[in-house]
DNA sequence: AATGAATGAGTCTTCATTCAT
DNA sequence: TATGAATGAAGACTCATTCAT
């Protein structure tokens, strides 16, 4: 019997190494001689595991969206369906969440996007995690706002989100949490408050 | 004898080849030999007029740039400096101009904004860029808020610019201009308006 | 406590299924994984057995040209020494024995005809297997011809033999047995009454 | 303006590279670093030449095949269509021309016909020049035997052709051809003559 | 006896760059 | 100015083998 339990030790390990790596040198220069020394395993071994330098890919991308979209849920999970104001807030501080804005994760993630244009299966995975924010936004919103205000407003936060991401992987500080979280706040209080007073 | 005037037909061919390709096949796939057979010249041209592949690459990063900043440098000029809300209008419709927002235009500019977080040169002319935007923005604000405030609403309407390319570079459809000028749009109403009534 | 009579299960299971790995994808493209997944086992298992890839080959070439010998052994056992035309197609006959021509064996066949040149102790065991039918040829042979004549006729069978293998090897509809048969009794008849005659 | 007349020179140099070392270690040693070195070229050529390793496996058997057929071709259109036998002896001695039977080119000719069952492109060339040699025979038959012997001796030539040549590929003296001559030339005697006669 | 995790050498291929012409 | 022949390093991947369990 070979040594059990390898799987659920190496596939983390070495998607952790794939994100260092990418946060390192970027996407272009993450080969997998580099990735799986920083794993410190051998070359090989990525084969064996994801079935080429591709599965890994695949699998870190969706490692990074799953615990974006998994802290999000855990959060609304936690709140009544009627504290509307509450469940937004879940959903942007999930966003901006310290785990998630971690300079790796945030260039993984944005290595990610850019490659998900010519990459199909990349495109998929992306494309199913940013309808579930925007359907998350939409269906919160959609309890205070109109249908056609609320689509508006969904959008609205969604490019304030990734903006703020897009913009806090090139800043040498970072994301800047408060500060993101301030501005999206500030951004729906208009935009709520206005409508309701209507 | 050397034909003369060359440069000025080759280098801009070569700069339109490479955004094309990376519009194709991402900036991974955009190989030497693929940009020059798009441009229809020798691989080995390359090197002679811009010194490699990443003399060619910085070039193409500094046109997209480029044709951004004047294209709003040109707008601002036709607007006298008192008409704060047309100039704001002009910068953010400058961002989301049609010739700007081609797919291979925002396909490249994302490209070469996940690759500067690992080039230095690249990172460079990103962040001239970027202040630019900024500067712009609060100058303009700052007529009709304060100082604070102009701060804090032109880091909003640049994560909204920015998350906007940064999904329609995603998105099947492309950057919606009407759309995103109109959500634009009604930020600032919001936060000009509201400021302005105290 | 090992399972006892493992050997003899597993060596022939492997064998068998290199030859139907061989048969589809050629000696070339014939992997320990490919061989040990087709006979349901796992890849270290080879090195047990047959102490290496090599073992294994040589064990099925070994197979191989031994089921060949031993059909035509067996079938001269059964035939007295003085019916010269029965014996001699006896060893046609054996060459062309259903099991043998099958396309999975005569692929094999040839692929380990081609490797030998390359492969000492293929090498060795394909000779051996070689001088034995022509010596069984030119021993039945001597007993109608002259030593000179009959030397003769045996190489001018034994390459009909293994020329009707190799093309039916590539053919489609694979060796044709009777007309193999029929062509070579056709070449023995002219060969052995012309001579008689005299 | 590139060094001109390369093309002329480097595809028959990496061609005769590729018998060379299919002659000293088969075709599953013939690796593009072994070949390229004995070419004295770098790895890298052959894909500029032939794409890649696959064509320019598929370019030596062409080579190979073809080399055969024109040697066959050019010695028949040297004999009037009436000269049977003549022409008949052409065909059997343009397959053993001294240049054909050299081992590098047996070996490469073996290993080709192994491999052409497991790759379709090899397979095709195979098919067209074994259906050629046989439509050669046949025709030149066809003038002094019946349809249906001319058939059947055709094919007992063709097997004793490749048979001699599967068997000189094994053997340390290689093809002798004097000897394989006289041995298709006896049963061509015989079976002709017989018919003949009645 | 048997597994499959792990390795490292080796395979083909791609690629930016150089250079003779 | 422009070509494309040529290189050599680096890429991802395959594979036979070893070994702890």
């Amino acid at each position: 019997m070979p040594k059990v339990g390898m799987p659920e030790i190496r596939r983390p390990q070495l998607i952790n190494a794939t994100m260092e790596v990418i946060n390192e040198v970027g996407l272009t220069g993450a080969s997998v001689a580099l990735i799986s020394r920083k794993a410190g395993v051998s070359a090989g071994i990525i084969n064996h595991y994801f079935g080429g330098k591709h599965g890994l890919l695949e699998a870190t991308m969706r490692s990074v969206l799953k615990s974006l979209g998994t802290g999000i849920t855990e959060r609304l999970r936690q709140i009544p369906s009627d504290q509307v104001i509450e469940r937004i807030k879940a959903i942007v501080e999930g966003n901006f969440a310290p785990q998630q804005t971690e300079s790796k994760v945030v260039k993984t993630w944005l290595a990610f996007w850019s490659q998900s244009m010519h990459d199909h299966s990349l495109y998929r995975l992306q494309r199913v995690n940013e309808r579930r924010l925007h359907s998350h936004l939409r269906g919160e919103l959609k309890k205070v706002l109109s249908t056609q205000r609320a689509e508006f407003v969904a959008r609205g936060v969604a490019a304030l989100i990734d903006g703020l991401w897009l913009r806090g992987a090139l800043a040498p500080e970072g994301i800047q949490r408060e500060k993101a979280i301030e501005l999206i706040r500030d951004y729906l209080a208009r935009e709520i408050e206005l409508t309701e007073v209507h």
